[in-house]
DNA sequence: TTGTAGGCGTTATCAT
DNA sequence: ATGATAACGCCTACAA
């Protein structure tokens, strides 16, 4: 129980060899010349296993300037596409030897804080989730750590592969197709305090469409301040209250999206033939939803050139930066 | 960008002192028996700033004997409860000088993958949340780090802090609360293939609540096979097609009680007039659900005490092993 | 085929 | 009040 811990020294004593010879039967990828005898292998695989040599990975990354650990920044609440970028992850980090690690940025305003673990040199590398990298701070943890890979619309950086989900594009084939459908007045429901076409994708998105087809805008159709469910239920309550209702929903959010199909509920609205509903995100509840909530976004991914880039970067940070493209897809359930 | 690294030997160099003076400003917590004077001081830490002094972890790690890191290890998706436990781990972290990483475990068949993280001695402690530790093995974990502290109903280990949550005093109070309100035909739902008393703390909870009430048990209202969304429905649908249908359901999982709604909703079925139902786990969709859902589980949790119980245990891992409680409850919405 | 030795960057224990 | 210096445990070029 207080026995200390096992070092390499304790497993060559063991097995009646130098440390060194240890060191390469059990973790060396070095390129020797010529391999162990097999007699030798063995017998250090043996005596590390008796002894349950655990190794040390502090010394190890001190001298191989490696900790051989990346990084999965996020902010909860995640859905599907996170878990299987993590699975992808975990895989292809085995591959090379990696494991890695999760940081669930709560909150935007600590984010310094849960970072600490990237800039504080613990992590080789480092992947920031969408919606996220825009609103931080990179600079220090792009100097403290090898390889930096982030989703992000807009970023650009230099030393930092950035991968484009084409929102913009996305939001706006949405709004097309509910205008094909033979939608005209068609609201936009944003989760920000105003909604402010500069900074919002999604917003643009929608006034692409729109323009494109030469509809005018209607500034009433256009609502912010959903940001909670209870208050997206109340603006779309007063947007279905209109003398001229809308008979679309673009929101800007998956969350907003079931506000409105809890609001349309509310107010006897059927969905969709009265009120076409369509989310942005993609998020599970969508697939659970009454009806299933047709929603934009990231859809059956392959994330592997993605992880394999940042991986290529802890190689050779030198690399220059990439651009890697991710398209949104219209994921079409029953609510449009 | 090629430039080397900093450390504390070219900090030193500007400032023109000895790296162990450097040592003792920047990080030391060494109980000097005189302070340095307040000019050194300075001087220091204005050439550390210049130079963008960073340290380095390993180094530091490999001398101190600890990564100044703790480990949150959940099973996604995650729930409020979990969101808080990370921000108050953070909070009590930042006050002891660490970080946290999250270790989200995806498929417990890959659990040990995950958890090399821990295993390879990255971490100084690690939390385990509920469900999770029961099914896994912890000893290569608890040799290799110096604190572990696992949620846990029955999991007993020399050296491992555990968290009771009550769980199957909760669900015969939740199935107790049914048949007070006049209650006689309570399902039971559960999520695993076949129903096993022995292992499902949630079943043994509805039946010491039956049988404390003198109610016998009907074998047809227990039905097991609900794992995934869409098989729940069916079940329930069958459920409601009895002759003689339930007029309260408990499920194992929130899961199988939203489905339980859903099939309510398809068969006409009035919730909680005609059947009342109730979840377990409380998760987030249980407050947006249509009607919200009563459910078991955690709620409005101060995780303080656990996680100081955790730094105790890195402080000093000799201690004796710890039983916490954070009893579950009944957190009544509409369905029941 | 195996061992020796130097060093990765810090911190702690002594000296000075 | 500050500075040498020896570990911490591992990896690897080089020597034997």
């Amino acid at each position: 129980m207080t026995r200390a811990r096992i070092t390499l020294r304790d497993v060559a004593a063991a097995a009646g060899v130098s440390v060194a010879t240890c060191s390469y039967v059990l973790s060396g990828r070095a390129d020797r010349t010529t391999p162990l005898p097999e007699a030798t292998r063995r017998r250090v695989e043996e005596a590390a296993r008796q002894l349950g040599y655990k190794g040390n990975t502090a010394a190890r990354s001190l001298r191989r300037q490696r900790s051989e650990l990346i990084a999965l920044v996020y902010a909860p609440p995640v859905g599907p596409w996170l878990d299987r970028l993590t699975l992808q992850c975990e895989d292809i980090a085995a591959g090379h030897g990696y494991s890695v690690i999760g940081v669930p940025i709560r909150r935007l305003d600590r984010a310094a804080q849960s970072l600490r673990v990237i800039t504080r040199g613990h992590v080789d590398g480092a992947i920031f989730a969408p919606d996220l990298a825009d609103f931080l701070d990179l600079t220090a943890a792009r100097r403290s750590t090898r390889a930096l890979l982030a989703f992000s619309e807009h970023l650009e950086a230099p030393g930092i592969d950035i991968v484009r989900n084409n929102v913009r594009e996305a939001v706006a084939e949405a709004t097309a197709y509910l205008l094909a459908s033979g939608r005209r007045r068609i609201a936009f429901l944003s989760h920000a305090q105003t909604v402010n076409p500069a900074r919002s994708d999604r917003y643009q998105g929608y006034l692409d469409a729109l323009g494109a087809a030469g509809v005018a805008i209607d500034p009433r159709l256009v609502r912010a301040g959903a940001a909670a469910r209870e208050d997206a239920v109340l603006v779309v309550r007063d947007l279905l209250d209109l003398p001229d209702p809308p008979d679309a929903l673009v929101s800007e959010s998956d969350r907003g999206a079931f506000a409105a199909l809890q609001a349309a509920a509310d107010r006897g609205v059927k969905v969709p033939d009265d009120l076409a509903v369509i989310g942005t995100g993609n998020t599970r509840e969508a697939s659970y939803s009454a009806p299933p909530l047709t929603s934009v976004g990231m859809y059956q991914l392959d994330f592997t050139a993605i992880v394999e880039a940042l991986f290529a970067r802890i190689d050779d940070p030198t690399l220059p930066a990439r651009q890697l493209s991710l398209p949104w897809i219209l994921n079409r359930r029953q609510s449009a």
